[in-house]
DNA sequence: CTGAAAGCGCTTACAG
DNA sequence: CTGAAAGCGCTTACAG
């Protein structure tokens, strides 16, 4: 394959010449220029990344996504999603992309990676919630950008949806409709964050239409079709069951329609919105919030990019993203 | 970031002793050697893989994996698969993985991914049918597997399912069954290549059963629910209507079990046995021929770093993978 | 058993 | 406006 010296021996120029000419850089005659760069398509020369990066930056111009395993988790779709994202970005800013996970707990093959010099710095999705990664990487002033809120103890750049605003969004929608007996599910402790942020929304949605808290209306499960049919059961065992309910996850969402069944019932009766929006709560026509993670991993990317650009330390920059109900046959007006 | 000199300084030898000691070569003395080892990992050094490629292959130990654009297909599911499956083998033997796709036809981006030395092979998925890409890998003898039966006129390294194979297993398991009248129907004309070999397999099924071959159970669509609507409509209002029904594509099957419906009957009327199997397969419970895509991966990857290791020009290797039959409700004995 | 030197393909001050 | 030289971090014959 040809090299900088081949063509600029074949030019008849130096190859100072040739790497000033191929880089834009430089004083040259136009004429001596437009030659070079002729000979160099003819002889279809592409630099060397390795050789580039070597005496550049000591690096390639390479992101890397950080994912996990797959199958060790449900993320096809977004996975897909995501890749696609940050690979528009990545081809716009002439980036070429470097997939890895870590094979388990403690693993270091992400820092290896960043010694290594193989990539100019990293999005997270998902991250392995091992902070002392997070915590080498911010030694080595290295950029780095998590597609979700980091972990406690973690300053640096995110890009994630606004979940206080979502569950409001949400909240809102069915007090429109004429709801006022709504319930919350949360698929885990409401000390995460992320159910802390959607709890705290769907709470003051209420309070600021005059609607009052009720403890009666907020179960905690663990997520699962399980989950969704006891939340369900309860809430139709009180005395003034609420009219619509919100699900963080759409395995409780679709255990409470089942529930709904089991006792008679169908979508017609009950308002339904679960968290997020997926292909299985489009095929069982439930109302959901969609988190745009085509739009993160896009802002991700972008932002990364710019940090990579900057050769001084700068403080970390944080995206919020709204996300956007999509209404389906769940989504039922009181009557 | 420490470098090999500030090892071998600290350790007190040369450079090239410290590379030797490193990289497992030469003659040191066990003592030097673990000294050097030591140092190295007291001060985190891990070889800069940019300077490391430079000097040895003009490259980095990465795959590079091209696959359709996100979003332009239905591959969420396989896609993920797929990665994970070249992932294990990719760190399993120390490779990085990178991904890209071309944007549009007659893209140059894996060529130039390619010249520009950061990969050391390619694996394609759902090859773009440009045969140009391939030719030109041909002639710089450069390592590459297509995870599918290449396009005419490419000769090459590929891994691929035996779709004879997948189509005689599953018409033999409805002949056993004690059907006779066993149907078949193509998302495409019979001439591509899966339909084709697919058709065969039928056709040989049904001969070496003493099942003699019959037109009119064979139906020709685009592979939609529509056209397997209009398949079944058209099998059922034959006068010795199928009993079985293989199709060629999820949305074929689906289309069937519908039209089945609008006829007042259902999936324990008839057996239906469709390709692939996917989640969309599963949730409407039809048995399907499971395509092992992470095999697939697997074994293009391996085939792959194997061509790589190959200094001199090596003659194209094809492996092909038994495909395996998921008996699901839609599956039926004859009555 | 170990060190000095050349070189991988490039870029970038520095002279002229 | 252009060329000679140094150097990025490594490996690998080649001397000693």
């Amino acid at each position: 394959m040809a090299t900088i010296k081949d063509v600029a021996k074949e030019a008849g120029v130096s190859i100072a010449a040739a790497s000033l000419a191929l880089n834009g850089k430089g004083s040259l005659s136009e004429e001596t220029r437009a030659k070079i760069i002729e000979t160099a398509e003819r002889l279809n020369y592409k630099p060397n990344a390795l050789a580039k990066g070597l005496v550049t930056s000591n690096k390639i111009n390479t992101i890397g996504i950080i994912i996990p395993k797959p199958g060790t988790e449900f993320l096809p779709f977004v996975g897909m999603d995501i890749l696609g994202g940050i690979g528009e970005v990545a081809n716009e800013k002439k980036y070429n992309m470097l997939l890895d996970w870590e094979e388990g707990l403690g693993g270091t093959k992400v820092l290896d990676l960043v010694r290594s010099g193989i990539v100019r710095g990293l999005v997270f999705f998902l991250p392995l919630n091992d902070v002392t990664t997070f915590r080498a990487l911010n030694d080595l002033n290295f950029p780095y950008v998590l597609m979700s809120r980091p972990p406690e103890g973690v300053y640096c750049s995110w890009v994630d949806v606004d979940n206080v605003d979502a569950a409001y969004q949400a909240t809102v929608s069915l007090i429109k409709a004429g709801h006022t007996r709504i319930s919350f599910s949360s698929p885990g402790p409401i000390e995460f964050l992320v159910s802390s942020d959607r709890h705290s929304g769907y709470r003051q949605a209420l309070l600021s239409h005059n609607i009052s808290y009720d403890e009666s209306y907020v179960s905690i499960g663990n997520g699962d079709i399980q989950s969704g049919k006891a939340a369900m059961t309860h809430f139709l065992s009180l005395k003034e069951p609420p009219t619509a309910l919100i699900a963080g996850s759409n395995l409780l969402a679709i255990g409470m329609l089942e529930s709904l069944k089991e006792h008679g019932l169908d979508h017609r009766d009950k308002a339904i919105i679960t968290f997020d929006d997926s292909p299985l709560a489009e095929s069982y026509g439930i109302s959901a919030i969609h988190i745009p993670t085509n739009t993160i991993a896009k802002e991700s990317a972008r932002l990364l990019i710019k940090r990579i650009g900057h050769t001084r330390r700068v403080e970390p920059e944080n995206i919020v993203i709204d996300a956007q109900l999509i209404v389906r046959n769940t989504f039922v007006p009181v009557r």
